[in-house]
RNA sequence: GCUCUCGUGGUGAAAUGGAUAUCACAACGGUCUUCGAAACCGUUAUUCCAGGUUCGAAUCCUGGCGAGGGCACCA
């Protein structure tokens, strides 16, 4: 319908002579002033040689001349805007349209046959998956969901930093506490596990820290463990890496997300390696000390940075640069989306120049998405000093509020904890993508994940409440076009979610879909409040058709963020 | 010091350069014998400061103030 706008807005420029060049149709700010509205009065005035009303009054002219049957009216509005009113008919129809799509309903064909791989989540075996990295994993899959709800054929990945410092500091840490006798026992959880490796690493900083001559014995270890020519740190490394592994996936699951492909720093930095130290000379030099660096152009912001230490070791950064020759190698991509903490932005940007020189095909392909920090109120969290939220915590203590609030006997114990989970998960990704990615969010158990209002319990108790309504209208008519009156706010909000779905996976900004979802629920429940659904009257079936086209839109919606929708809560 | 990002009611956020700046929380006042009150209705309250560009600025530019990130061998 946008586009049929806009093509007719350009005749109508046409037909008086303007030519436009771009054309704006947009969804007025207010609903009352119509469903689309132009402003092309406003930027081609000048162009034209008249006022923007005049303008506006004979681009109507000519509109109104052009027949179609969708447009009800067109108004001059404002300062020049024109506005336009669809039919009743055709908005019916609209409707009668989404809930055939079903599953269908908002997705759009823009990214049809293009290959996007999106790497997010990346914890590090052997410490925590904190709260950092729910974020980065709410933003990711979301992301994910969106660029396939655009067609894109999507691939999930996840690259995790299974060698270096904060690994050999673990890897003491174990062999401290065995020697200590602390040892886990036979039959030990996936949980006790990874509290296990938590406690070591703790104890590995802290040591590391505090006393040389350990400093000097976790080096050694560091090196072996890159080497892997010693039994008995191999054999710590390997199982502490297994257990490591296995506890991210059981949170994995519990997200809902599932990666195809995993990487692993110790199978990219000697690619990343080779690759730059055959452009020694070209794109990388020599710096002090023997290190290898990428000397940033600093009129673009860029600072220098090394990508091979003077001890010969690859960082992060080459390490970065194997990965994206890796990843296209086992896929070739149209496009990469990577998602990590903002506090990355700088050395990112360094790196997509270094890379735009070795490989511009792929630099080019590469989409960097940042999210901000969660902070503590108390300020940030250490790993060293165990002052973190483990995901696994806060997921734990979110679920204990949410049984709090169910009513009594509305599940068996089993249904409790499942749904419990369901809605603790959708109040936490919630609150991660309602706002926009790349700020901080400052967290506050009691605000941000209140169950009112602006939250993820506020949508998924609307959705169930559709569910429940719909149950009860089992078997009876549903028929968009069976309405007789005036059409309602409810049913044109209905009608955007294609549009919005397009927005956010085109800006891959996830917080236009929570955005659109609370006032699509808000407009339902405000209805829901005034209008009895079933009521045996001409129009239930139109009814129905809205509170089904609402409860599929939900789903929908919620879907694309991650987010679990059950149908009773 | 250099550099990047940000500054919107008491609080947390939204707003492809557009019309009367939107939403939630908190506060205050109402609504459950009727499709689920985790809901609904109402009241109060917001674009850091100073210039500029534009028909039109929360949005773009310049300067100031304030907050946060980054600045060579961590990731």
């Amino acid at each position: 319908m946008k586009e049929k706008l806009e093509i007719l807005v350009r005749e109508a420029l046409g037909a008086l002579g303007v030519e436009a060049t771009a054309i704006v149709i947009e969804r007025p700010a207010d609903m009352a002033h119509g469903d689309y509205a132009t402003n092309v009065a406003l930027a081609y005035a000048k162009k034209a040689g008249m006022s923007p009303r005049v303008l506006a009054g004979k681009l109507t002219e000519e509109l109104l001349r052009m027949p179609t049957e969708e447009i009800k009216n067109i108004e001059i509005a404002g300062p020049g805007f024109i506005n336009f009113r669809l039919s009743d008919a055709h908005l019916k129809g609209a409707l009668a349209l989404a809930l055939e799509q079903k599953e269908k309903w908002g997705s759009n064909g823009t990214l049809v046959g293009k290959k996007v791989i999106v790497e997010y989540t990346d914890p590090n075996p052997f410490k925590e998956f904190h709260i950092g990295h729910l974020m980065a994993n709410a933003i990711g899959e979301s992301i994910s969901r969106l660029v396939e709800a655009s067609g894109a054929e999507t691939k999930r990945a996840c690259y995790q930093g299974d060698v270096g410092m904060h690994v050999a500091k673990a890897v003491w840490g174990i062999m401290r506490l065995e020697k200590e006798g602390d040892i886990l026992a036979q039959n030990a959880s996936v949980l006790e596990h990874a509290a296990y490796l938590g406690k070591a690493y703790a104890k590995g900083a802290t040591a590391y820290e505090g006393d040389d001559s350990i400093k000097k014995e976790i080096v050694v270890i560091n090196k072996k463990i890159y080497e892997r020519g010693d039994l008995g740190v191999n054999n710590v490394y390997d199982t502490g890496k297994q257990w490591s592994l296995q506890y991210f996936e059981a949170i994995y699951q519990k997200l809902g997300t599932k990666f195809d492909y995993y990487f692993f720093e110790s199978e990219t930095r000697k690619f990343g390696e080779e690759i730059v130290r055959n452009s020694v000379g070209k794109v990388f030099e020599q710096g002090e000390g023997g290190a290898i660096v990428y000397k940033g152009d600093e009129t673009k912001g860029l600072h220098t940075r090394v990508f091979v230490n003077s001890e010969g070791l690859p960082t992060y950064e080459a390490k970065e640069l194997g990965l994206a020759k890796t990843k296209y190698d086992t896929y070739p991509y149209d496009m990469s989306v990577v998602v990590t903490a903002n506090e990355q932005n700088a050395y990112f940007k360094v790196l997509l120049a270094a890379m735009a020189e070795i490989f511009p095909e792929l630099a080019e392909k590469t989409i960097h998405i940042s999210h901000g920090m969660l902070r503590l109120p108390t300020g940030k969290m250490s790993s060293r000093t165990g002052d973190v939220i483990t995901a696994e915590g806060l997921i734990e203590e979110v679920k204990t509020r949410v049984q709090e609030k169910f009513k009594e006997g509305m599940f068996s114990p089993d249904e409790k904890e499942k749904v419990a989970e369901q809605v603790a998960i959708g109040a936490i990704k919630y609150s991660i993508l309602r706002q926009a990615s790349g700020k901080d969010i400052i967290f506050d158990m009691e605000q941000s994940l209140s169950f009112e209002g602006d939250s993820g319990p506020y949508l998924q108790y609307t959705h169930a409440r559709t569910c429940s309504l719909l149950a009860k209208a089992e078997g009876k008519t549903i028929d968009a076009m069976k309405f007789e009156g005036e059409i309602g706010t409810l049913h044109k909000y209905l009608l955007q979610f294609p549009e919005v779905v397009f927005r956010a996976s085109e800006e891959r900004e996830p917080h236009h879909v929570t955005t659109y979802l609370v006032e699509l629920a808000r407009a339902f429940n405000a209805y829901y409040a005034n209008t009895p659904v079933l009521d045996g009257s001409p129009n239930e079936p139109y009814k129905l058709a809205l509170v089904q086209a609402v409860s599929q839109t939900l789903k929908k919606g919620l879907e694309l963020l991650g987010i679990p929708t059950p149908e009773r809560m």
